[in-house]
DNA sequence: AATATATACATAAAATTCTTATGCATAAGA
DNA sequence: TCTTATGCATAAGAATTTTATGTATATATT
């Protein structure tokens, strides 16, 4: 995604976050968003994003309606009830790990 | 690693930053170094570990000390010059790293 | 004395995630 | 007309990690 490895594992729980905030959203919206909030730091490529897309529908996670806007298709994807609860899930995840690679890093830092 | 799939890619970022602190170490020293400042929360695995030092050191990052204690090897790693330049890249990316995960999933957070 | 656990290294197959490359199609701008 | 933007998709390859396995010595337990 960018040049730093450690977005490696991120984007799951990116697309999840942003569709709890958005309620709805398609694919190419998502990587506009993304580069936009971040400033062109983080560019989610389409052969990462779609695949990734598909699989949160196949495991229930994401529904999908695909509407034909301007002649042009587009899937939105929203959250459905266990993607909401996964969200919640992934983001205490988010923040323990910055919490843990606080500690390795800042030794002042220490967990409890 | 642990269960949370963010951990890929900083196990380099963790394995400089130790060595940054503590001039030397061996490789079964990381692992429980890890376990113990993370109170369990991050297991580092050998069959990742040992890999990425042969790596490192390939790269010219660390240097290499075979020492015999107790009758058993240790292979103590240090970095080279070159390894504390890469360390303190890699500690901006990691607070880069944080700073664009915090825009993304807390929007009150905003980039400039 | 025998067995299990801890210490210490190593590698290889498989899984996971992502990049890069490619393809198709329509719309809008230069 | 040609390029860029919009919008989706997939497949080959790269990179990193997990899981499994192997070797060997030291220490603790039964």
């Amino acid at each position: 995604m960018s040049n730093a490895k450690l977005y490696k594992g991120s984007l799951v729980t990116i697309i999840l976050k942003l569709l709890n905030e958005h309620d709805k959203m398609y694919g190419y919206e998502i990587t506009q968003r993304v580069k936009e909030i971040t400033k062109n730091e983080l560019k989610i490529t389409e052969g990462a994003l779609y695949p990734s897309l598909h699989k949160l529908e196949a495991e229930g996670l994401l529904d999908v309606e695909v509407l034909k806007v301007d002649n042009r298709l587009r899937k939105y994807y929203k959250l459905t009830e266990k993607g909401t609860q996964e969200t919640v899930n992934k983001l205490a995840e988010l923040e323990n790990y910055i919490k843990t690679m606080r500690a390795l890093v800042n030794p002042k830092f220490r967990l409890e």
